[in-house]
Formats: structure tokens, sequence, C-alpha cells
DNA sequence: ACCCAGGGTCATA
DNA sequence: TATGACCATGGG
């Protein structure tokens, strides 16, 4: 599966700005939000920092926290443009451009990885909610540890190629998506039948 | 009417 | 350092 098949941007800024807006909230409600900035011309940094903040606001409304959403797309723009947008920052090794962006106020961890992996093409492993839930419950590894912790295990285990992460990264989500709805902890059980997923361990 | 969902920050102890 | 409150929408 190509990396863009299934984050689907026109650009870098694109991806960053989905990076934001997906924190804590299903990928349909960010579709929205995102259609609706391209419908407004909003979809670039400079657009975001001259637009009005209240209007700004309602147009990412459907993807949730809003407000706090609204200001975090404010910082990422800003130091975005600060630092030259996407043709100096394609420039940047993969460590300084990840430590710069959680440097911005509203960019963890995760969303950092999200901006490094699918936006700049540099090989990071991006834990999410979906990964800690599904491997835990495969009893492959501690839910409650540390960001940094659960990721050096995935890229200790996985060859260090963006397609691959993507792709993994990919597969985990479309499981925590699409299998025992009602049933969540069914996950563990679907899994095992994955062979590419299992390998992992 | 409930329950859940692909984070991150800030205040408190 | 660790835990909790808070942010807010849409779908099952």
């Amino acid at each position: 599966m190509a990396v863009d098949s299934w984050w689907p941007a026109d650009d870098a800024f694109e991806i960053m700005v989905g990076a934001v807006l997906t924190q804590n909230t299903s990928w349909t409600n960010v579709e929205k939000a995102i259609q609706q900035l391209k419908q407004h011309e909003l979809l670039s940094a400079e657009a975001m920092l001259a637009s009005d903040v209240a209007l700004l606001a309602e147009v990412i409304r459907p993807s949730g926290y809003y407000n706090v959403k609204t200001k975090r797309l404010l910082a990422l723009c800003d130091w975005y443009l600060q630092q030259g947008g996407e043709v100096v920052l394609a420039t940047w090794p993969m460590a300084k451009l990840r430590a710069g962006l959680l440097e911005v106020n509203g960019v963890g961890p995760e969303t950092a990885d999200d901006i490094v992996l699918y936006a700049f093409h540099h090989p990071v492993f991006v834990i999410d909610a979906y990964t800690r839930r599904i491997f835990s419950r495969l009893g492959l590894l501690n839910e409650k540890a540390p960001y940094a912790e659960l990721q050096s295990q995935f890229e200790q285990a996985i060859p260090a190629d963006v397609k691959t992460y993507a792709h993994y990264h990919a597969l985990i989500i479309e499981f925590g998506k699409e299998t025992c709805k009602t049933k969540p902890r069914c996950q563990a059980c679907c899994l095992r039948d994955r062979c590419e997923l299992a390998q992992v361990s």
C-alpha cells in the first residue's frame, strides 16, 4: 500500500494540517474539516494566518476541539513559515525536523511523527492508540509504556524504511477501524490471523 | 441516551 | 513523575 493511498493529500502542508486535526479524532471528521478548508481556500499557511480566527474555527469545527486546534494550526503555520516552508524543511535531517516540530505548541510525539513520516518521508514509526490497544491485547507490549519506548520496540522489529513503516501503520489502523465494532476486545483474535502484523512480534 | 474515538497541554500533589 | 481535567465533534 502506498503512503499516499491512505493519507491522501496534495502537499506536505496538507498532511501537517491533517496530523493536527486528527488528534483524538476519527478521520471521517477530519475529512470534512479539510474539505471545508479547501472550499474556503484556507489550506495554506499564509491563508490560515491571514484568516479571521473565528472563521477558521468554524471551518474546522467537524474535527472537534476546534478552538484548541485553531490555535495549534496557527502555531504550526507560524513555525512552518518561519523556517522557510516545505522547501527548506525538506532539506532538514530527520532528528532536526522532529525536534523542531516538538517545539511547536500543540504538536506532541504522534503528531510530529505523522508529519515526519508522511509529509517528509523519513523512517519513523508512528505509535497511536490503535497500536497500543491491539498489541497490548496480544500481550506483546505494555499499553502504558512511554511513547518512545514503544516506538523503539517497533523500530527494532521492523526494517527502517518509509514505505514499510507506513504499510504497517496502515494495517494497524485498518484493524482498529474495521474489526469487531460491537466487541472491541475481539481485535486481538482477528489480528492473530494476519501474518504480516503477527510477525512484528 | 449512552459509549467511544488515530492527542496534547496545563494545573496540581 | 504521575495523575486528572479539559477540549467537542460525529457515528454506532
